[in-house]
DNA sequence: GTTTTTCTAATGCAGATGCAATGTAACAGC
DNA sequence: GCTGTTACATTGCATCTGCATTAGAAAAAC
C-alpha cells in the first residue's frame, strides 16, 4: 500500500480550512474550490475526502461540537475536582463563552451553523442537546449545594438553572460583537453566582 | 407623469417576501429570481426598486430592525404609561422575544442576519445599537425602583441589567429552537424580576 | 516488480447567480 | 393627441457553483 494517510486528521484539518472561511467570509463562502484552495490542496481532493459538500458542511459541524464539548468538558471536570459546587457551575457557564481567538472563532461558525438550521425547519440535534445537558448539570449542582445549606432552600432550581443558562447563550452572542468582554462577563456571572450562594 | 407608486411601500412588500424566503429556507436562498418569485413579480422589478443585491439586503435590514423596534416600542411604552417599574422591565425583557408566528419569522431573519455580521469582520451597527439601549433603560427602570425602596439598596443596577438583557439574547435563541417557549420564557423572566423586586 | 492507495492536474458540464441591455405599455401634462 | 416620464417584461451574458471524469504519477506494501 502506497502512502499512508490518516482519513480522519486529514478530514479535521480540511474541516479546520473551512472554520477559517465560515469565521472570516460567512458561510455562504464555504464553497469547495474555496476550502481547497485555503487548505492549500487541489479541489479534488475535497470531493475525495467527503462524497458531497453537505457531508463536508455536517461532518464540519460535527467536528466543532466535538472541539466545543472537550474545551468545556476539561473545564468543566477540573472544576469538579474541587468539589466546590459554585466553582463547577461557573466552570459551567464560563467555559463556553469566547474568551480566545480560537474559541471566538469556533463560536461565530457555530453561530452562522444555528441561523442556518432556525432558518431551514429546525433541525439541530446537537444545539437542542447541548443546552439541556448545560441545565440539567446547573441544576444538580444547586441541589447539591442546597442540600448542604450553601444556597437558601427557597430557591427554584430549575428556574435559576434556566435563567443561568439562557444568560450564559446570551452572553456569547453579545461576546462576539464586542458588546462584552471576557473579563465583564466574568464580572456578570461570579455577581449572579454570589447572589445565590450569599443569602 | 404615469401609474405612480409607493417606492417605500414597495420595497416594503418585497422586503416582506425576502422574510419569507430567509425564514424558511436561509439566507442564501435568497437570490433575485427567488425574491421576484415569492412576491409574485418579474426579477426586473427586483433591480428596479433597489440597485443591487446588497442594497435590497441592507434595505430588508433596516427594516426589519424598524419592525422590531416598533414592536417592542410600543409595549414598552404601553408599560411605561402605568409607571410600574417592574412592569416596564418586564415589558422590555418579554417585548424582544418571539411569542407568535410573525415574530418568530421575524426573530428567525435576524439571526441569520446576525450570523453573517458575526462571520464577516462585525460590521453590526444596529445589532449593537439595541443590547446598550435595552441595558440603560433597565439601568434606569432598576435606579427609579430603588429610590423608591421597591429593589434593595445593595444590588448593582448595572450588572443586573446585564443580566438580564443577556439572559433575555439567550431566551430568544433557545425559544428559536423551541427549547422554551413563551410561557416558560414569561415563568423565567417573572421569577427573576420576582427576586429583584422582593428582598 | 507488481499492485493498490493516494493524489495531481486538467477539463467538462449543467444549472444558478448577479447584473445589464433592450423593448414596451401605461398614464400625466400640455 | 402628442410627448415624455414612469413602471415593467424579456432576454442575454459572464461568472461561479457543485459535481463528475479522465489520464496519469508517486509511493509504499507485497
Amino acid at each position: 500500500m502506497p502512502k499512508r494517510v490518516d482519513h480522519e486528521e486529514k478530514r479535521r484539518d480540511l474541516a479546520e480550512a473551512l472554520f477559517r472561511i465560515a469565521s472570516t467570509r460567512g458561510l455562504q463562502s464555504v464553497t469547495l474550490r474555496a476550502v481547497a484552495a485555503e487548505a492549500g490542496v487541489s479541489m479534488f481532493q475535497i470531493q475525495y475526502y467527503f462524497p458531497t459538500k453537505e457531508e463536508m458542511l455536517r461532518h464540519a459541524w460535527q467536528r466543532i461540537t466535538e472541539l466545543g464539548a472537550e474545551r468545556a468538558g476539561q473545564r468543566i471536570a477540573e472544576a469538579m475536582r474541587t468539589g466546590d459546587e459554585r466553582a463547577v457551575m461557573r466552570a459551567c457557564l464560563l467555559a463556553v463563552l469566547p474568551t480566545d481567538e480560537r474559541s471566538r472563532m469556533l463560536c461565530a461558525v457555530q453561530i452562522a451553523y444555528f441561523a442556518l438550521d432556525v432558518t431551514r425547519g429546525g433541525q439541530a440535534p446537537d444545539q437542542q442537546a447541548m443546552m439541556p445537558y448545560l441545565v440539567r448539570l446547573l441544576v444538580d449542582q444547586l441541589g447539591l449545594a442546597r442540600k448542604r445549606d450553601r444556597v437558601p432552600s427557597h430557591l427554584d432550581l430549575q428556574l435559576e438553572a434556566d435563567a443561568l443558562a439562557t444568560m450564559t447563550a446570551g452572553l456569547l452572542s453579545a461576546m462576539l460583537v464586542d458588546a462584552y468582554d471576557a473579563k465583564q462577563a466574568e464580572e456578570i456571572v461570579d455577581y449572579r453566582l454570589g447572589q445565590l450562594f450569599s443569602a
